[in-house]
DNA sequence: TACCTCGATGTTTACGCAAACATCGAGTGT
DNA sequence: ACACTCGATGTTTGCGTAAACATCGAGGTA
């Protein structure tokens, strides 16, 4: 059988009316410019704005795009052009409130910047599947990169960044090599003890995050710097996942402690989790003991009681990255450096100074 | 500081040698073709992974493509093939963990069977904005669309679908119109009444989501019929707008009503804040006041008390999105109807038999 | 009037890829 | 030995667009 076909079947001839499933070949510039009597250059010109169509022309062209229902085909612009107006976006989960904030406004400011965002969704952080991810990337229509993760990881997927494409990592310690945009973690945790220590307590205690997480651990650091500072005494660091239920049981453990009378907690989920364990051991929040969160989740002020925590911007790190990394593609200048944005102390109910204080 | 990269620093002799913003006029199969000393056509078949290439030759391609950095132009391809291998997703708002789950899923999904992810987002849930983005999709290089939102604006969108763009919607009625994948709104919240009436509460109080969502339309829908059903009286729904705020106002409401045992809250956030509530005017849940909320976030599991709620799919949710998109590609027809998936109970601490009962 | 300018529009070409078709040469059958 | 087959590879072509260049005609200038 000549093997014409993939499945070596009567191939369709093309011409035939049939609708070819996926096939969809839209009108293009050459028909409208025969419904209008131009040249298919007029119509570019009138599709892209170009000056230099008398009016009277342009009209024709537009009635007739109308008529048509034309619309260009970006892969036709994006071969002419070499450029795609696309940026991806690396990341791991959107499980947790601040991917998806930040994914939101990067996908929001590049659409007002007329970019499209392509989702690069890496299964499990490890080393195999974020190659894999970069890989991939190789033969996606992106022009630059948006990476949100944890980045230990990144060293190794270094060499796979295609050429050309521009990089923008949040929540990492790689600005030595790319542009990095993050929230001020170290600002952060500083304002959270500082309330603390204002309120009169004695010192803080702290429930930190995964130790792979920078975040985590520059909450951490910033916490143990600042006590440092003050002479205070530095508590052994209780470490959870990020989950409620991690900070259940490392709330468990500090309810047991009776000199405990503050928590920084280094993100509003455990928080939420050592409310409780402090709930059921009884320990009353804030009269005995004062808990600070991390985030400022949307329910952080529906807490029992509501939470004062460590707001994060994540729409203006969205916005400061689609900046970064679109002046990265137009300049074509790539660019290194840790861009910080700023946080701020939300104060609610569970801060209070400290029992006798 | 030398870093010899794309600093300014040495180029690389790209023609002229100047570093061309934003144009990266990458390595072609032209070139592929002529380092390895056979035609395009072949670093074609190679690529494509065609049969009919001895395995000395596709050595030789497979070489010469390591050694160039070679990787294909999706935009070429996309414009040979007529189609990108893309599936937009239209939404509102990533805020809700719902949304970024279902997300998550099609993502995911998509790229197992090797198409990518666009992300349309919509400022607001206006007719405007909605029409501008199925506008925009037009131009957009995108096979397919799954849409998720609440859908009484899909009506007016309609006609703006561009020809032979297929549609997923999820969370809608409109499955007269497009396919539709949505989690059984009505038999969770059966599964939740039945659940209260079954340890003994006399009728069941509704807090209910904002009148403009389908989701929580049929959430109340389900509850009421049961209700009528079973033969208990129906008490007047509170509504809220999925914040925990506005679940907070609601609880305070239900809190002044000394018959109010048993509550079902249309979804976790609110369930939060009627916790809050209750708890704020000495009602004890579950002794006084039962509690089911709908989703089962993370969360869920460590509010005060942990919360009895209908969990959703959303992982399952995504996977029918693409499932059906991607048929309405393959086969080119495109369909109607809505799938549904399942819900399950999780029965936590916040229900229990009510007072004296 | 002959010549030039300049704006409006048309024609050619290339972007990178892969289907369709062409070629070439080594084996096969008679 | 000759035609013939078939697999491996090369050549041509076109997808839709827009830059670069070509043309054409109206109006201005000497």
């Amino acid at each position: 059988m000549s093997r014409s076909g993939p499945d070596g079947a009567t191939q369709e001839p093309t011409g035939a009316g049939r609708p070819r499933a996926g096939r969809r070949r839209g009108v293009s510039m050459a028909d409208v410019a025969r419904l209008a009597g131009v040249s298919a250059q007029t119509v570019s010109r009138v599709s892209t704005g170009h000056p230099g169509v008398v009016d009277s022309t342009r009209e024709q062209v537009l009635a007739a795009m109308r008529q048509l229902g034309y619309r260009p085909n970006s892969a036709a612009r994006a071969l002419k052009y070499g450029e795609f107006r696309t940026i991806g976006v690396i990341l791991f989960t959107l499980s947790s409130t601040g991917n998806s904030r930040t994914l939101e406004a990067i996908a929001t400011h590049a659409a007002d910047a007329g970019y499209v965002i392509t989702l690069i969704p890496v299964g499990a952080p490890t080393q195999d599947r974020l190659l894999g991810a970069f890989t991939r990337l190789g033969e996606l229509a992106v022009d630059a990169v948006i990476v949100i993760m944890e980045v230990h990881l990144l060293d190794a997927a270094t060499v796979a960044v295609p050429p050309g494409v521009h990089v923008v990592v949040v929540d990492s310690d790689a600005g030595d090599r790319y542009r990095v945009v993050d929230t001020d973690q170290a600002d952060g945790a500083r304002q959270a003890v500082h309330h603390l220590l204002d309120l009169g307590h004695r010192t803080v205690w702290h429930v930190a995050g995964p130790r792979e997480s920078f975040a985590a651990q520059r909450r951490a650091l910033a916490w143990r710097t600042m006590l440092q500072e003050r002479g205070r005494p530095t508590p052994q660091v209780r470490r959870g996942d990020w989950s409620a239920e991690s900070g259940y049981r490392a709330g468990l453990d500090l309810a047991g402690d009776p000199d405990c009378t503050a928590v920084f907690v280094a993100n509003d989920q455990m928080a939420l989790g050592v409310l409780r364990a402090l709930h059921d051991r009884g320990r009353s929040v804030p009269r005995d003991v004062s808990v600070v969160g991390f985030d400022d989740i949307a329910d952080a002020g529906a807490f029992i009681p509501p939470l004062t925590t460590v707001h994060q911007d994540f729409a203006e790190v969205g916005r400061r990255c689609v900046e970064a990394v679109l002046r990265q593609v137009r300049t074509g200048v790539p660019e290194t450096g840790t861009t910080l944005v700023s946080t701020r102390l939300v104060v609610r109910e569970s801060t209070a100074p400290p029992p006798g204080g």
